[in-house]
DNA sequence: CATGAATGAGTATTCATTCAT
DNA sequence: GATGAATGAATACTCATTCAT
């Protein structure tokens, strides 16, 4: 790994446990293992290194959760396939997945982050995701929703669960796989329903 | 309103926006009108105040929720009740708010914020909840869930619309209503499903 | 001397001897005998302290030169008199004198000097000497010359001579008395030549 | 141009309009368009850098300053040579010259630059004036005056026309030849006296 | 009660310089 | 010759805290 992105892991761990005000720069160059001059040297400021370092994870996830939805399966379907891929994308990034609490429009503004920028940056999570819920009402896997807004609640659904995964002491084995259940029951067309 | 009561409200307003580093002591002296030295008269360090800020805000909202689900109702219409309350009093609580955010075992730790106070405050929220569904489960509007599990995924589920809401430009009129049928439909003991 | 004051005067020092860039503020802070917090406490930035200092100087100069000019002499004694007072000022003011060398529209920028401000501030030098000028050629003390460029010339040469004498090895015992001498030969309506 | 000579006219540009402490050794490789590597390849320190574009610009203008007062004509008309052609060599050299403002004793020292050195190497300047007003009294044109202290007061006054026009917003089309005037007027033996 | 003068630790940033390629 | 990665000293500025009034 050559200094440039190992900075850019570091700074996603750090800024991530503590807030890019919180977070110092020398705190960044020491656990990258580099002088903090580097640091500057590579990406500027530290805003700009903060904002490098919330895209590189965000863009991750997307392309993660693009390969999840893509396939053939029914709308309900996908969500589960989201939600799957959003979880074990969190699982395996523990040390540095928080840095999309910080840099995320779901935190207050962290100074030197470009609201607009960021709030674009993750307006593909939530279009993803109002896609599946469209396209399950089409093919009859989801009940009729709103898919705005439904969208938006799923996505807070799940931030909501990761938050309590990575964050509390209030620790559950089997939460993300009951936040899928509750999603599920909540969207699924009951075939039952139907047939009564 | 005692200069003591508007330091306290103006650290709420300060420490929601900008987070307990970022924001300072003079800030809240500022939004107070009163001068910086007040603040360290009357609650000591800037952990102190941070401190008492967010737990004042978060007993005021553990009264409202306990008044909320007291009643005689069903489990299910004891949580419907909760998330009414909790949305409820978000919008009353429009700036100060926030410090509940950054105040939380959901949020990382803000340095000098004791993780186990703050857990222990908030266990609260999670285990009116827990009696909710529990109860639920007894009386039959609440289908066969795990109540710990659930509660965490409620929780989850109502900070998520509250961060839609108050944070993000994500902005949908009905995110709140949504969200209790959202959860509704989840937990809802089906009366046609028994009855097939 | 308050401290605020024993700021001012160390400002005076340091930004006069060492330029608005090479001086510190911890250099100030010393010189002065307080801590560096308290510069930033009373200034603000280094920008303003540096403006703060070559005006305070600038104002203690020109009270001294309406002095010098106001009384009843031609406008010739009314030039000598400005130069005898601005050289007794700077000779009192040696170790604080120069910020006006590098504090005014005759020095470079210095990044954070308002340059407008800078040479409103100086244009009162060039008025004073204009209107000396003009006084001299209506009183018949002063030939015919341009008042304007004669100004012009006249402040260039006082401080040729001031920054000779406090800032170069070049020492002259008599440059001062001398470049009074110069100025007075050159402006001087030689009464000899009316008589011929 | 060679790279060598495109730094050093970089150097005269940057350390003219900064100054030493302010002009950075990157800013003058990016005039130049070179790397910054190559400039201490070339000139070592940024010290050493600064003295080679300092006297590089004294040294074009001392050759000139000889050749304007050499040939055959009085001691005046020397003085009024040596004055045409430093006024000409500032205006050609506009963006340049500056640079002999900081890199020279009659500014206060910029760190890094030698003192005793400068000194010597501007001593030519007031010397070949000296020889001029020397010569001047011998022939006549000049009246009896003491040629060190004039040397240094033309001296001060040719510079304080310079700055005037190209650092300040006093600008006036004739100073330049006004100095000259006011300088003849000074030192010449007015015929017309001798003669009543 | 209330103010703000005073302090100094901590931080981001700049920049000259070195050196491997 | 020429480049730019890498370093770390130096500096302006912020800010919590203390304390005299």
């Amino acid at each position: 790994m050559d200094k440039k992105t190992a900075i850019l892991k570091a700074a996603q761990e750090a800024f991530g446990q503590r807030g890019f005000t919180a977070a110092t720069v020398k705190d960044v160059a020491g656990r990258a293992g580099v002088s903090f001059g580097l640091v500057s040297h590579y990406f500027g400021s530290k805003q700009e290194l903060f904002l490098a370092a919330g895209f590189d994870m965000a863009d991750s996830l997307i392309v993660e959760l693009h390969a999840a939805t893509e396939g053939e399966m029914t709308g309900l379907e996908a969500i589960q396939s989201y939600m799957t891929a959003y979880f074990k994308f969190t699982e395996e990034n523990r040390e540095r997945f928080p840095i999309l609490f910080r840099c995320s429009p779901f935190s207050h503004n962290e100074p030197g982050v470009d609201v607009a920028k960021v709030a674009d940056k993750f307006s593909v999570f939530i279009e993803v995701l109002e896609r599946c819920v469209e396209k399950g009402i089409k093919d009859g896997s989801i009940r009729a929703v709103s898919p705005e807004d439904t969208a938006l609640i799923l996505y807070g659904n799940i931030v909501g669960s990761v938050r309590t995964t990575l964050l509390t002491p209030f620790k559950s084995r089997g939460i993300f796989e009951e936040t899928i259940n509750h999603v599920t029951r909540s969207l699924a067309n009951s075939p039952g329903q139907d047939g009564c």
